[in-house]
DNA sequence: CGGTGATTTCTGTTTCAACAGAACTTACGG
DNA sequence: CCGTAAGTTCTGTTGAAACAGAAATCACCG
């Protein structure tokens, strides 16, 4: 596939926010590809439309697989791997949101919590310290928590709720937390 | 300074989860140490701690001013700058995404709206791919809207909303957007 | 069972950012 | 003004990740 100025200008934007955000380019710039693609593509078209050697795009994809941003369809009569990015880009946020918080905020929880534990019966780390440790624990757990319960809810809710956007705020202050 | 074990595991641990977030890591271990730090710190002091190379800290502090998050103080008597981090989580939290978003979300949101123009009077591209380019800005916006908004409440109110949790998807279905 | 096309894994190269140390600049102190 | 301490900028090195191409594996076909 030839890409047009227009895609190519967003395959390579894409790939330089993917880097800037920890995500390899060429992963970063497949997944864009992709998800613009109207068909699914082979891993040798990819390789061909965005100048990469195969065995990148090997790898490419499956991390992109790992991270469930793409997904393997098949042709009849075709026994090569097609590739499809998800569409839904709620659903995209929310993967790679879920993806992040499994792989780097609950292993930091995890390693403050032992901090904290640690520091119980250390007599060299200073209460100050300490205090901090414990505040920045007690703030990511805070957030964590709220990502857990609103992801679940359901789209629309979801969907609703940004609509509003300020407003929800006016529902504080009136009692909010009643059972 | 020395380091305690518990302090060391602490700012090793986010040199790395900085790395994965596109932070340099140098840059990460100071912001971490500056936490911590009961006090503010010379350039000279924080190299000695975590074994860098003055020229390193120099650069990385002036990053980390560049994002607002370490300011210069001063002690009578003594002409060295001292650094000191924000200590307020909520105020760190909202300065990294306001300025994750003015350099990278809001030169992408320009980057789609001048594809969207081209590919009005570009023949090549195929509809389908416009369409999905505009789908792609119209969420962009959306988030980006809803995080301007959110993001001017009162703090109280966010800690309220985030202490909901998803409580506050039962606002939703009863006539939630009446101006 | 060869043979061929598809994919993955391995290995060496390249590229780029992070970094250290030196050189330079600035500002203050006597 | 000269000397010294502080801070910044410059330059070369290093190390890690990205990558290409080759080799190996896999799966299907005749």
């Amino acid at each position: 596939m030839r890409l047009t100025p227009t895609m190519e200008r967003y395959v390579l934007h894409w790939g330089e926010m993917g880097a800037r955000w920890g995500v390899n380019r060429s992963v970063a710039q497949i997944h864009a590809l992709l998800y613009l693609s109207p068909a699914p593509l082979t891993a040798e078209e990819i390789a061909d439309t965005l100048a990469l050697a195969r065995s990148n795009v090997s790898t490419s994809i499956r991390e992109l697989q790992g991270w469930g941003l793409v997904t393997l369809t098949h042709l009849l009569g075709d026994r090569r791997d097609h590739f499809e990015a998800k569409k839904d880009l709620w659903e995209l946020l929310l993967t790679i949101v879920e993806e992040r918080k499994r792989r780097e905020i609950d292993p930091t929880l995890t390693m403050l919590r032992q901090c904290v534990l640690d520091a119980g019966e250390d007599k060299e780390t200073p209460a100050e310290v300490k205090a901090r440790i414990e505040r920045m624990l007690t703030f990511m757990e805070t957030l964590s928590d709220w990502y857990v319960q609103v992801s679940r809810l359901p789209k629309s809710t979801l969907v609703a709720l940004m609509k509003m956007g300020a407003k929800v705020g006016r529902f504080i202050g009136r009692k909010s937390d009643a059972a």
